[in-house]
DNA sequence: ATGGCTGAGCTACTCAGA
């Protein structure tokens, strides 16, 4: 089972880049950040396609959307979290023992700014209860998506740059180390080196031509996930498509 | 050492992103 994880930025100006997505690597579940609308326009754009959608949306900011695959029964799950559910940032689908949850972590910039800083580290907090929730009753849980959160130094080039950023402050790293210390993996140390990958470049200053970017878009997934999980790839190329979103799709591939 | 964009809402610009 092929799983993509993109934060695609608007939808709406995207819908070729998703189409071309599909086209090439028919990913059996795609989880995507900032689609930047609500429901309705939403379900407009992939009401046709070969997947049902599940579908958080929200007027122009944020939303998290789940394709699945129309072969896959699931069932969505309810967020029961007041912070979470604040701003359209999660939505889950449970497939049998799996649940598969699509996560858009609060930027938390600038950190000066307490409630923006603290609306992140609360978020991350609820999200780790949440995980131990799954891993005490030992069901399966994959968490993706964008969680503006670098987790290791070399995730980006200079990380002394970044160590008071909201990505980078060791308060927000240490609460992705909390979601981890309940017994998730993040699938691309499995496979890759830090520093080997990056799924995100600004569009600013250059950013992609000289290869400046951030890894800040995770696969977590529990222990038997992890055990079959066979790779991880990063679509690089959708960063050279013409307009891009400035994230690149993460794809992971299970042997279930 | 530096590079200064993009999308939404809305209709001239601000805000947010990371």
């Amino acid at each position: 089972m092929k799983i993509c994880s993109w934060n695609i930025n608007s939808v709406r100006v995207r819908v070729n880049a998703l189409d071309s997505l599909i086209e090439n690597y028919n990913p059996d579940i795609i989880l995507l950040q900032e689609i930047k609308c609500e429901n309705n326009q939403f379900n407009e754009f992939y009401e046709n396609s070969e997947y049902n959608a599940i579908v958080t949306g929200q007027k122009g900011r944020h939303g998290v959307a789940t394709l699945v695959n129309k072969k896959i029964n699931f069932t969505k799950i309810e967020i029961n979290s007041k912070i979470m559910n604040k701003e359209a940032r999660i939505c889950g689908v449970s497939l049998g023992k799996l649940s598969i949850f699509n996560v858009y972590v609060p930027n938390g910039n600038p950190p000066e700014i307490i409630e923006k800083y603290e609306f992140k580290l609360q978020w991350l907090d609820e999200l780790s209860k949440m995980v131990e929730r799954y891993i005490s009753n030992y069901q399966d849980i994959i968490v993706a998506g964008d969680f503006n959160v670098l987790e290791h130094e070399n995730d980006v080039k200079d990380f002394k740059n970044w160590n008071l950023d909201a990505l980078g402050k060791i308060e927000t790293r240490k609460l992705f180390r909390k979601i981890l210390s309940k017994g998730m993996c993040n699938v691309v140390r499995i496979f890759d080196k830090p520093g080997e990958n990056y799924s995100y470049w600004d569009y600013q200053k250059a950013c992609w031509e000289r290869n400046y970017g951030l890894l800040i878009d995770h696969f977590l997934v529990s222990p038997f996930v992890l055990q079959n999980t066979n790779n991880i790839s990063f679509k690089k190329e959708f960063r050279d498509f013409e307009k891009p979103s400035d994230h690149i799709p993460v794809m992971i591939n299970l042997e279930i």
